[in-house]
DNA sequence: TTATGACCAGATAAGCAAATTCAGTCATCA
DNA sequence: TGATGACTGAATTTGCTTATCTGGTCATAA
């Protein structure tokens, strides 16, 4: 009993110190690809500044490649988090144009999902050719479908326009202000907090409802659905790695 | 008289002939570089498909670069001049989201002027990185200020934002509604005028002021000022033009 | 005088062998 | 049993030579 005890509690330890090692590893990834990109940031380099050997490495990921998939998937899901966390403190956290100020918000501190909704080949390299990307924006749209839908029913957004083209328009005007500093002359450099407020401002006039604003309720509403969803799609994706994992 | 009449005539019936090989030769150069691209386009193809010599385009510019600089500058003309005329012909021109439409219309019907405010590599290749774009965004940006302090101060759009951010909210989403298509999937495919339907309603309910709507004479004057202003950059850059080819 | 295209030199690409890099493995160690 | 890093072969890069391309000129022809 005494040493079935200690020996799970070995193993629990033991899991959690794996993990710790695994999480240190992808720091490093991260790291090293924000500074050098995808293709320039070798094994060796990342076990180097996680101080492990190479072929530890080898004991978490079969290839190079499941690293850095596994890297972006901890972005995401901390990113998701992140945006929960924002939209269950924010009183206007059920309404679009809090949802657009969090979701924008969110990415702009992950600077690699950023990449990753851009399409950034200079971080990415290879890995988005392969992998994640070819799904990524279509599902990131289907869910911005949805997400549109739900408040629409709700009364919380116009919907006298078609629902493709509101989805069409929202993601047109996060991306422009995702997008535009890259454009714009120094005397036009805004902070992330400054530029959120501006696409804020612009989608809450866009889609406001003609009617009254929508009430306490109906926003928590909308909140507490938006926030299920996304762990529904945390728990589906972390489900689909676990079988990966196994197979 | 009658001799001296003969010969100004000879003369200008020569110049307009030079001018109309000229715009054969753009032409081609325009039609090539949209197919290959700047780099991949060469003189002797441009030559070939104008049906002249090559030493014949150096009787009409200097170097392969300046080629291409006419031929933007050219193109640029086209689109102001297209844009004025979609202006003084819609009663809305002298709104800004009937400014932007125009705009964002003539800016799609011209796909170098497209690459050149979007900055696209692939297609301007060596060129961009030499000439014309590092003034150009700035400079574009600079009349969109002009443009909003001019709106502004007619009460054709709200005046409680600041200036500087009403511009690049403006400019945010007008890019934004330039590139979202590369990012959406196949179920989001909108047409050039469909994609500028909902431009319009976006900028019309962003900027849109408190008060009743702009009346018909400030509309007019509105549209009037922005044309004018526009034939004085014309003629401004034309004027440069000419000292440029004398000296 | 105007237009041409053969011609030139410098730049760029193609070809290729040698050197280096790096993902992934595995015998060895603790 | 978990971790290591020397090792391997495939892939990439480097260095260099040769071949091709192409912007720009200019003697010649119309």
């Amino acid at each position: 009993m005494a040493s079935q005890h200690k020996a799970e509690h070995g193993r629990i330890e033991e899991r959690s110190k794996r993990e710790e090692r695994a999480d240190r590893i992808l720091d490093a990834a991260a790291e090293l690809m924000l500074r050098w990109g995808y293709n320039k940031t070798t094994i060796d380099d990342i076990a180097r500044l996680a101080g492990v050997a190479k072929g530890t490495i080898y004991l978490h990921w079969k290839t190079r490649e499941d690293l850095f998939t596994a890297l972006m998937r901890r972005e995401y899901n901390r990113l998701v988090k992140d945006f929960q966390r924002r939209i269950a403190s924010d009183p206007d956290g059920g309404t679009l144009y809090g949802i657009t100020k969090h979701s924008m918000l969110a990415t702009m501190k992950s600077p690699l999902m950023k990449a990753m909704f851009l399409k950034d080949t200079d971080l990415l390299g290879e890995w988005m050719r392969k992998e994640y990307t070819s799904e990524s924006f279509p599902q990131q749209v289907a869910q911005s479908l949805a997400l549109i839908e739900s408040v629409r029913s709700r009364g919380v957004v116009r919907d006298d326009i078609d629902a493709h083209r509101q989805v069409y328009m929202l993601d047109a005007i996060t991306i422009g202000f995702l997008v535009i500093d890259q454009y714009m002359p120094d005397e036009f450099k805004y902070s992330d907090e400054e530029v959120v407020e501006m696409v804020t401002e612009a989608v809450k006039r866009v889609f406001a409802p003609p009617g009254p604003q929508p009430d306490e309720k109906t926003k928590q509403e909308v909140a507490n659905t938006l926030i299920s969803s996304l762990d529904n799609v945390l728990a589906i994706r972390n489900k689909i790695d676990q079988e990966e994992a196994t197979s």
